[in-house]
DNA sequence: TAGGCCATCTGGTCCT
DNA sequence: AGGACCAGATGGCCTA
């Protein structure tokens, strides 16, 4: 658990509430404002789960810090618009059926695409390290 | 120490 | 009424 704020309790802010409200009033609400924090807070964990997944699946090419969340949304455009530009590029070139596309990087980062494309052995990391194939389905 | 990034709280708005 | 989502505020941690 992180930093949190200390003037600010779960409970909310009380003493301006604890004035003007009954005590049921005030503890309904003080329940609710709790309630509504930890929803909070599970929903932005989910959402931090996603920027995990996220990361996993995106390059991170020379990078040994963790891409911020912004970082993370940049690199996953840009990624998705070059995944799409190589299938265009394939198709407007009618690649046979059976011709694997054989894109060079010597990033050294493999591991990035491996839950992508579904190589999570070593053996298969191995073989994304040299070269990474996409198979054309059209 | 400043700046970047992040977690958390909070109040507002919309939806069911 | 209550939950989901959002944006602003705030303060902690880390790094250059």
């Amino acid at each position: 658990m992180k930093s949190r704020r200390p003037s600010c309790t779960d409970s909310g802010s009380e003493s301006s509430e604890s004035d003007s409200k009954s005590p049921e009033k005030y503890e309904t609400s003080t329940r609710r404002r709790m309630a509504a924090n930890a929803r909070e807070r599970k929903r932005m964990q989910s959402l931090n789960t996603a920027f995990d997944c996220l990361r996993k699946v995106v390059p991170q090419w020379g990078q040994d810090k963790k891409l911020s969340k912004y970082e993370t949304l940049q690199m996953a455009l840009s990624y998705i618009m070059a995944l799409d530009r190589i299938l265009t590029d394939g198709r407007r070139h009618s690649v046979p059926h059976r011709q694997w596309l054989d894109l060079q990087f010597d990033c050294g980062q493999a591991e990035n695409y491996s839950c992508l494309l579904g190589y999570d052995s070593p053996a298969g990391q191995d073989f994304l390290k040299k070269k990474l194939y996409i198979y054309p389905s059209y």
